[in-house]
DNA sequence: GCAAGGACGTA
DNA sequence: GTACGTCCTTGCA
């Protein structure tokens, strides 16, 4: 007897995770992961060939999310969001499913699937039988045998990995680091996060394992635990004993749950034709019907879609269709799916294509490598006949302004894709090698081949992060355009989330790629993609352009679909080669000034260092929170500490500040030695290490797709965070400076984010305010606290000011309460006094949250969606946290989208005024420019008319927009 | 060598 | 209370 006992959640999980959610029925009932699921269960039974193949097979379900768990322990699984609304009308059907392929499906109220899972491989196991689970998940290890009577299968395709993952004591091994057996005794210690398991905290699976292994189990270890040297780890144990234990019983698996099919019950049974193709027929698996209907040689059309399926699951049209998990998601509502059955809306154009484009299979073996004129010729030819070419540049390193190009890759149509090697190293040379590998095309040649079709204003380039491929080819000479970029589409789709290639190419090709590290490996032994041989180095080039092209497939058809075109068209698409010109440009830094800074706070640090010592009464490092706590609050018993969330004394600047002024000197020199330290390591020190030796300037990265709200984010280095608060901080700024005969001229938006508020909140108070060119801050003060702007004491302004802030950034009591050091009940009353005051700030609060819970998302003013996919989360301070940030993203964002219009109007507005000024940086609501000495009078008059009319004709907004701007020699000194 | 946590720089 | 990226220590391999 062999039993397969399959877990019905993972494959749900997976079936929902792996594949896009546009799958509808034609009445708008979402079944994609119906699909999925029917997917993966006929592929099992197609797997299981031989002596794998079952005798016995079950799908086994969680009844509901209660279990006899939660009433000994009530937090178990409490962090557990409920499931995305487009699944829940997906359960029946895949109970359905599983009938529907004559597969027995089993759950029970009161006991989750893996208890039965556990009861049934106990059985087969005592009958003298096998039992194979089909399952990801951690928690059945504990079921494995060492005689190979009860396994486990993990069915996820893993690159690089057979499709059939067997799970047996080994694999247990390898993740808990003991024999299955003593599973629930790692587990009860390490705990598990994600089924909220407490386990003892400070205790990973290393470590538990460590344990279990020297003493046996739980119970003797906590017997025991007088025993063990470490200290911190044996208070831990000894503290945590009853967590330990209840967290054992939670992950124990009952192995007697009283089933009612006896095991007899779940012979397999061969696919009943009446049973499965009515089944799929409702569903309108057309596809796979066919494919079914040939392997078991049956005639489909013989059978009727079962009406009851039908009438019971159609969904009422109009619903919203609001999704979430990691998929890319969102349909709305209005835009096609209600009624309409077989209508061409965008909405089903772009599912039929996601559909077709999906169902193409990868041959990574029949990519062409280019090594003739004539082949190139004939790509090139049919670049221009589609008009239209994914290409891909692979290169030395990560930093596209100093990697040297290795290799381009084209593709022109799905399937059909090629690698052009340009730059490889030769076979046995090694690092200095310096050979030239056989069989590539003259690299200066071909890029003047290439040229004219990379420039073509009528052949569109397409690419994953073009704005990385633009910047290094610029280099080279060669200026790609016009360009598409599918990460931009993505985030114009979907937001921040994961849009790496690898994930979309999940998402919505069923196909994560190659990892790049199977090719150049990780860590020390890496090597350049030029040293990669250049057979291996087309199959994974040629099929990133070729991911490219399929992904550019799937997702243009969506931007229409889901009004997405006018954010990409208007927002992201022109903006991606006026950051690769300003990363090329790059920002002069004064190495010299840099240097004198470091020695000096080095200097000042080496004595707030010694002197913290002194006050300790023992050498420390002061650079360890840990230690510094220790000594504070242990050793020097300090009152008013508090602990952070793993149990570390909290020693953050506002613990140390509030110290410092209770008369701990100790503090206050932590407190110097900090700022110091902070400044030398990440500016003075770290900032000469990014000067480039091609130019002799600093090249930051914008990521244009990285924010959530829609902003930039900069890295490597990060220019968005040089500081300005402190004085020392400042001195930082005087190193940015600009070239010889030239002057930087830095440009910020006044008070913007507060201005948006006015706008879309509609506040007349605030928008006067603006309107008068008041001190805003001052102004909100007077109408709160009644005070005369005249003579205001600055404390009552600074309140004031923390209040507005706090506005923005969805105000809490508790949270305005600490930054102003005063009681919660009056911060309380502060709020309620301002939303007294300015009654619309309100409304607009409540319609955020209203607006993020019935749609998924909330927008900019331009139309930026920002997805909040858990924003009905049953976790309170999750769905706390996403109100917040509902209220801040569409101010922050739409502020983002403001400046960036700036940006793309900024570069043709200057040059048809006549001024060279180039742009050099962005910091949220700041550029930076350098232009030639003596034109800065002329600049700023353009710079600040195109800053304060970014928003026209778009957005008409009902307050003024002010720009202050300056020049300077530095940037200290322009700011 | 790598990941997580704490701390801290900016808007 | 929002949004990021980087550095350092710690604790594991």
């Amino acid at each position: 007897m062999h039993l397969v006992l399959v877990d019905g959640s993972t494959f749900i999980f997976r079936a929902f995770h792996a594949l896009p959610p546009l799958t509808r029925k034609s009445d708008g009932l979402p079944v994609g992961c119906v699909s999925g699921f029917c997917t993966m269960l006929h592929k099992l039974t197609e797997d299981l060939k031989g002596e794998d193949a079952p005798t016995h097979m079950a799908v086994i379900f969680d009844h509901s999310a209660k279990s006899f768990r939660s009433d000994f322990y009530p937090d178990y699984k409490a962090h557990r969001p409920p499931p995305p609304e487009e699944l829940v009308p997906q359960f029946p059907l895949t109970r359905a499913a599983s009938r529907a392929f004559s597969i027995p499906c089993i759950e029970m109220e009161g006991w989750e699937a893996d208890d039965i899972i556990a009861t049934y491989a106990v059985m087969a196991r005592q009958a003298g039988g096998r039992a194979t689970i089909v399952s990801s998940d951690k928690d059945l290890m504990q079921l494995i045998d060492a005689e190979g009577r009860v396994r486990m299968l993990d069915t996820l395709p893993r690159p690089g990995q057979p499709p059939l993952r067997w799970i047996g004591p080994n694999e247990v091994f390898e993740k808990f680091g003991v024999a299955p057996e003593k599973v629930v005794e790692v587990q009860a210690l390490c705990g598990d996060a994600v089924d909220n398991v407490p386990g003892v905290p400070g205790i990973g699976v290393k470590t538990a394992a460590e344990l279990i292994n020297t003493y046996g189990d739980v119970e003797t270890l906590l017997a025991r635990a007088t025993e063990i040297k470490q200290p911190a780890r044996r208070q831990k144990l000894i503290d945590n004993a009853e967590l330990a234990r209840v967290s054992r019983r939670l992950v124990t698996l009952s192995q007697d749950v009283p089933v009612e099919l006896p095991i007899d019950a779940l012979v397999r049974e061969p696919i009943a034709p009446g049973k499965l193709f009515p089944f799929l027929k409702a569903m309108e698996f057309s596809t796979f019907t066919r494919r079914i209907a040939g392997l078991i040689g049956a005639d489909p059309d013989a059978w009727e879609a079962d009406p009851e399926l039908r009438a019971a699951n159609a969904a009422p049209t109009g619903t919203s269709a609001t999704t979430a998990g990691a998929a890319p998601s969102e349909v709305s509502a209005g835009t096609g799916v209600a009624g309409a059955s077989g209508e061409d809306t965008p909405v089903r154009l772009a599912a039929a294509e996601a559909e077709r484009i999906r169902a193409l299979p990868f041959a990574t073996d029949a990519y062409e490598i280019v090594v003739s004129r004539e082949r190139l010729a004939d790509w090139i030819a049919d670049a221009r006949a589609m008009g239209h070419v994914a290409v891909d540049t692979e290169t030395t390193g990560l930093d596209n302004q100093q990697a040297d190009l290795v290799g381009i890759s084209l593709s022109t149509r799905p399937g059909h894709a090629c690698y052009i090697p340009l730059g490889h190293a030769g076979g046995e040379s090694d690092m200095f090698g310096g050979g030239r590998a056989e069989g590539q095309l003259d690299m200066r040649e071909t890029l003047a081949t290439l040229k004219p079709l990379f420039e073509d204003r009528s052949i569109l380039k397409i690419g994953h992060n073009v704005k990385y491929d633009m910047g290094l080819l610029v280099r080279y000479g060669i200026t790609l355009a016009p360009i598409d970029d599918t990460l931009l589409m993505a985030y114009a789709l979907d937001g921040a989330r994961n849009n790496s290639m690898e994930a979309l190419g999940q998402a919505w090709l069923g196909h994560s790629g190659t990892p790049i590290k199977d090719l150049i490996g990780t860590g020390k032994s890496q090597i350049t993609f030029a040293q990669v041989p250049i057979p291996e180095a087309a199959r994974y080039a040629a099929e990133d352009a070729d991911m490219t092209i399929r992904l550019w497939h799937v997702l243009r058809p969506r931007l229409v679909a889901e009004n997405a075109t006018t954010v990409y068209e208007t927002l992201e698409r022109p903006l991606s080669p006026v950051l690769m010109r300003m990363e090329g440009r790059g920002i002069s830094v004064d190495r010299g000034i840099l240097a004198r800074l470091s020695g000096d706070f080095a200097q000042r640090a080496a004595a707030f260092e010694a002197e913290a010592q002194e006050l300790a009464g023992e050498p420390f490092n002061l650079g360890s929170p840990k230690q510094l706590g220790e000594i504070l609050f242990g050793k020097m018993a300090l009152p008013g500490g508090t602990k952070t969330k793993t149990g570390q004394w909290a020693t953050g600047a506002d613990v140390l500040e509030d110290l410092a002024l209770q008369g701990v000197p100790l503090a206050r020199a932590v407190v110097e030695w900090r700022q110091l330290t902070k400044l030398m390591g990440t500016y003075t020190n770290a900032l000469p290490g990014y000067i480039n030796a091609r130019t002799g300037r600093v090249h930051t990265s914008y990521h244009q797709a990285a924010v959530l709200t829609g902003r930039l984010s900069s890295n490597e280095p990060n220019l968005q965070n040089i500081p300005v608060r402190t004085e020392d901080g400042r001195k930082i700024r005087t190193a940015f400076v600009a070239a010889p005969g030239k002057m930087l001229i830095s440009a910020d938006y006044s008070q913007i984010e507060l201005r948006v508020l006015a706008h879309i909140a509609d506040i007349q108070a605030l928008k006067d305010a603006f309107e008068e060119g008041l001190d805003i801050h001052a102004m909100t003060a007077s109408e709160m606290f009644g005070v005369p702007i005249e003579g205001m004491p600055s404390e009552v302004r600074r309140r004031a000011k923390a209040i507005n802030f706090g506005i923005i950034y969805g105000i809490s009591a508790f949270g305005l309460a600490n930054q102003l050091s005063i009681e919660r009940s009056e911060a309380r009353a502060y709020i309620e006094a301002y939303f007294a005051k300015f009654p619309g700030i309100k409304d607009y609060m409540d319609a955020q949250k209203r607006r993020v819970k019935a749609d998924g998302h909330v927008t900019t003013l331009f139309g930026r969606r920002i997805p909040f996919p858990n924003a009905t989360s049953s976790n309170p301070s999750e769905r706390a946290f996403i109100e917040r940030a509902s209220i801040n993203a569409p101010i922050q964002g739409s502020a983002a989208d403001i400046i960036r219009r700036a940006m793309i109007r900024m570069e043709p507005a200057l040059k048809r005024a006549g001024i060279a000024a180039d742009m050099l940086l962005q910091v949220h609501d700041e550029l930076i420019f350098e232009v030639p000495e003596g034109t800065e009078d002329a600049a700023i008059p353009v710079i600040r008319e195109v800053m304060e009319n970014a928003a026209v004709p778009a957005v008409h907004l009902t307050v003024p927009i002010r720009v202050d701007a300056h020049a300077a020699r530095d940037w200290d000194g322009a700011h």
